[in-house]
RNA sequence: GGGUGUUUAGCUCAGUUGGUUAGAGCGCUUGCCUCACAUGCAAGAGGUCACAGGUUCAAGUCCUGUAACGCCCACCA
């Protein structure tokens, strides 16, 4: 044991212990030693990432759970690791390169591709060390990369076996093109946001025998007017009698003056726009589908890098956005333009570059997802993959029951290069492992692989079990998988977390992971999602820096209700930064009074020589451990973080040691001893159950106390149980604990009436307690030092018989009537009229809880003990009445 | 358009299967540098639980509807 610093730094205590922790591989979990597993795999943060809050809420979830069942006895494994993040990454090194004035085609792929390894290796180790800094207990031997040579290897090990399967298929399709990234993207890679854009009305001519009419027009509204360059026909609904007398005949397309048939197509909505539209195969999803359905060639008209191509011919070269002005003016000019009106719809954004994406007609690779996914909700669906809370089930299950197929092709460098090759002697196509020398059909060595990369997500749905070694069978995938608990926001569920489960199942048999915690996001104040953009961030380094991580760790939990969204400002950390302040204080305290220090393996708790404080506070603490754990079970952190608050602030600090000071000041040395030894025995129990909170500061406690030797850390010292055979013994039953309570009252009453009567705090007072019962006034009497200590009394005496005289300051308590017999210091006037209200109050409740017993409903319908209760509370609530009733005639 | 969440004290939020007088932290008022802690101690004020119906002996809690705010999904140009 050492003396503790009058101030704890957390700074330097904090990077002490996780060093050590990590030196003695504590975080490790070995598959050779078996046991019971529990695994959890972190969602791997981007190499480009650095920690931002939601990551310190996510990881301090993680952290806890996994700290939690390693102390519990668990083989735990907390697989850590980061993710290639394909696109993200890419732009970051291109970034860079511009500003060398380069492009990643003045390097070419594979410089590009080295250049990018290179970023990595020097900056995408910061989210790791960050993580280190909160003290993730991960384990760091296990760390993985999504292009680690093994993940690579799994990947395409899956791709083969879905190609081969007839699962990966190639197509000329729509999809959402970002012209900024140059890339495809998935559907969930669009974001849509909220956009006021216009509706453009514009008049196309009709042809009659080949000829144009000057004041005859086909008016389509559109809100992207430049695509009208790639039209191949205007389509209306076969219902509508409008256009009836046109459908088979020729417009002419503004501008380009291409002739476009009128065609009907059941799509066409006849009561939105003008019933009339454009169809436009090669920029929109819907007019690709009518285009299919009427054997219409797409033209398209865009570059991959969102600006004009020849087909656009007046405007070719132009960027997409200016080409639209362009083609507004020349048809306002051309007197085309019917009207203009603003239009509110929904625009996809690129999740990485926040660009406009544009809906564009490419060659992909798909997935086909629909075989994949019916086990997968069926897995949630028969509950073998649980969602907390529940209501995700249902989001996850909508999405499953719809799913569409995924575009995994990127056209992007950085990634897994899709392992598919093309002989050019043959045309062979196959998927291969490795690096095919020749072609398997013709044994050409003219063989080329395809250019594209994976989806990011490729790798990620595979973490589960691509990170212990899949598809190789071993010790580790057999232990720790599947996982115990997936920890993660909303808002990757379609990305992730449905996708995983697929994967799992498909190659591994069995679901990935049997829950799935999906804890709130973190906004702002105002309620706004915290991102660099808004400049509404809160960065957790700098709450570390200023209060520690412990201190952040703990704050989060308080204020993060289980899956509701987290309003945070920066004076939330206060919480747990003066709660690691209070536990500190309160441990200096046993030390300076019991400066031999804690007695390892010392003699026990002696129940004979126990009192009511002591009984009561350990049947506190075995309530602490037992709801403590229930919340930790039920994902409830709040509330398992306001157990432990209310246990070691409230009733720990507040009551307990306040109580034993009379005796630790005093002569009885069996008695003290006894205090000390129950003071440590609670102390060290709860420092246990807070060590996944507050990590540091626990450890640093458990060794600065002697708990724990060198060699003993509380990272693994046991999780505590329930006292349910240790409290009968000690004798802390249910009547001490209710006494004690009361007798809490009691003495806030005492003060009450010192404060009541203005008498400083500093003078010792008389107090008369008239006990309820016998039985309590022997209670009270073996308590009376504690008393007098704790209401600063002169004197207390325990009369059964008092009668007090009117003017004096009483107050009513659970276990009786309290007395000042001072006399004169009292207000009468004031004092009546407190009294009055209060019996005004307690006969409303009174007559309420009348009401209720004298009801013969209740009495049928009520459950026995309910009905028991109530009646209880009605009697004390009558005794208290009549109290006062008798006080204020007393008082006139 | 579909789905979903929220509405409780001045602020931020808890409130589990309906059941005594609805809780916490911060802030506020009053008094304390009391020999662990002023990042503290003690006492206190403050709430027709968004609104309207309904079920029930009993509703903050269950049901229906309304309103406001938020989030997710969605190929009406």
């Amino acid at each position: 044991m050492k003396e503790l610093d009058k101030q704890y730094d957390p700074k330097t205590v904090e990077t002490r212990w996780y060093n050590i922790w990590q030196e003695k591989g504590y975080f490790h979990g070995d598959a050779a030693k078996g046991g019971e597993p529990y695994c959890v795999v972190i969602p791997p943060p981007n190499v480009t990432g650095i920690l931002h809050i939601g990551h310190a809420l996510n990881n301090t979830i993680q952290d806890i759970l996994v700290r939690w069942q390693r102390m519990d006895g668990k083989n735990t494994v907390w697989l850590p690791g980061t993710d290639h993040a394909g696109i993200a990454t890419q732009n970051v090194v291109e970034r860079a390169l511009r500003k060398e004035g380069k492009t990643r085609h003045d390097l070419g792929r594979d410089a590009f591709v080295e250049k990018v390894w290179e970023w990595k290796e020097e900056y995408g180790g910061t989210i790791i060390r960050q993580l280190k800094r909160l003290g993730a207990s991960c384990d760091w031997e296990r760390e993985r990369f999504t292009m680690d040579k093994g993940l690579s290897e799994a990947v395409e090990e899956v791709f083969c076996r879905l190609y081969d399967k007839g699962l990966i298929y190639r197509a000329n399709y729509i999809t959402n093109w970002c012209p900024r990234c140059h890339t495809a993207l998935s559907d969930e890679e669009s974001e849509h946001q909220d956009t006021e854009g216009k509706l453009y009305y514009i008049r196309y001519p009709v042809k009659r025998d080949g000829k144009l009419m000057a004041s005859e027009f086909v008016v389509v509204a559109t809100t992207r007017p430049e695509t009208l360059l790639g039209d191949v026909a205007v389509a209306v609904s076969p219902k509508d009698e409008r256009y009836k007398a046109l459908v088979g005949k020729t417009l002419s397309l503004p501008i380009l003056h291409r002739d476009l048939p009128v065609i009907t197509d059941d799509f066409v909505d006849p009561a939105f726009g003008t019933g009339a539209v454009k169809v436009t195969p090669a920029h929109d999803p819907n007019d690709f589908e009518m285009g299919q359905r009427h054997k219409l060639t797409p033209i398209n008209v865009m570059q991959p890098d969102g600006t004009m191509n020849e087909d656009a011919g007046p405007y070719a070269g132009l960027d997409r956005f200016e080409c639209r002005k362009r083609i507004v003016t020349d048809l306002t000019a051309a007197g085309l333009i019917e009207k203009i009106d603003v239009h509110q719809h929904a625009v996809g954004h690129c999740y990485r570059c926040d660009t406009v994406v544009e809906p564009r007609l490419s060659l992909q690779w798909f997935v086909k997802m629909k075989p994949l996914a019916e086990p997968a909700l069926q897995a949630v669906v028969d509950g073998r993959v649980r969602f907390v809370p529940e209501r995700w089930n249902k989001v996850y299950a909508d999405w499953m029951g719809n799913i569409r197929d995924w575009c995994i092709s990127r056209q992007i460098w950085w990634g897994h290069r899709i392992p598919v090759f093309y002989c050019d002697a043959c045309e062979h196509q196959w998927a291969a492992r490795g690096k095919p020398g020749q072609c398997p059909k013709c044994a050409a060595t003219t063989i080329r692989q395809d250019e594209d990369v994976l989806d990011t997500w490729f790798s990620s749905w595979l973490w589960p079990f691509s990170t212990f070694g899949w598809p190789n069978k071993n010790p580790d995938l057999a232990l720790y998988y599947p996982g115990n608990t997936l920890v993660t926001a909303s808002e990757i569920i379609f990305f992730w977390v449905a996708r995983m489960v697929m994967a799992g199942i498909e190659f591994m048999g069995e679901v990935p992971f049997k829950e799935v915690y999906i804890h709130g996001t973190v906004r702002d104040d105002k309620g706004r999602k915290m991102s660099k953009s808004l400049g509404n961030s809160i960065d957790p380094l700098t709450i570390i820096e200023e209060y520690s991580a412990d201190a952040l760790r703990y704050s989060l939990m308080m204020i993060t209700a289980t899956g509701q969204d987290v309003f945070l400002s920066n004076d939330k950390f206060e919480i747990g930064r003066n709660f690691g302040t209070k536990i500190w204080n309160a441990a200096r305290f046993m030390q300076m009074q019991d400066p031999t220090g804690y007695v390892r393996g010392g003699p026990g708790i002696d129940a004979a020589l126990l009192s009511a404080d002591d009984r009561h506070i350990l049947a506190k603490l075995s309530q602490a451990i037992e709801s403590c754990t229930e919340n930790l079970k039920r994902y409830r952190f709040n509330d398992a973080a306001q157990d432990l608050y209310a246990f070691i602030w409230h009733e720990y600090c507040d009551w307990y040691v306040e109580y034993s000071k009379d005796v630790l000041y005093g002569q009885n040395a069996a008695r003290r001893a006894e205090v000390l030894k129950v003071m440590h025995y609670a102390f060290s129990t709860a420092l246990r159950l807070l060590h996944p909170f507050m990590p540091h500061l626990t450890e640093e406690l458990w060794h600065g106390m002697g708990y724990g030797t060198d060699e003993e850390t509380i990272m693994l010292a046991p999780w505590p149980k329930p006292l349910t055979a240790e409290l009968l013994q000690w004798g802390a039953t249910s009547d001490v604990v209710n006494y004690v309570d009361a007798r809490h009252e009691l003495i806030r009453m005492g003060r009450m009436l010192r404060a009541d009567c203005s008498i400083a705090p500093s003078q010792k007072l008389d107090y008369i307690i008239k006990a309820n019962t016998p039985h309590l006034a022997d209670q009270l009497k073996a308590d009376v030092s504690t008393l007098t200590a704790m209401l600063k009394a002169k004197d207390i005496t325990i009369d059964p018989a008092y009668v007090p005289s009117t003017a004096m300051p009483s107050a009513l308590t659970p276990v009786g009537a309290l007395y000042m017999p001072i006399e004169g210091l009292v207000d009468a006037k004031a004092e009546s009229a407190k009294l009055a209200k209060q019996l005004e109050e307690l006969g409303g409740h009174l007559e309420r809880a009348n009401a209720k017993l004298n009801n013969p409903n209740f009495f049928n319908k009520a459950k026995p003990e309910v009905v028991a209760q109530f009646e209880k509370s009605r009697q004390e609530l009558q005794e208290k009445y009549n109290k006062v009733k008798r006080l204020l005639e007393m008082m006139g």
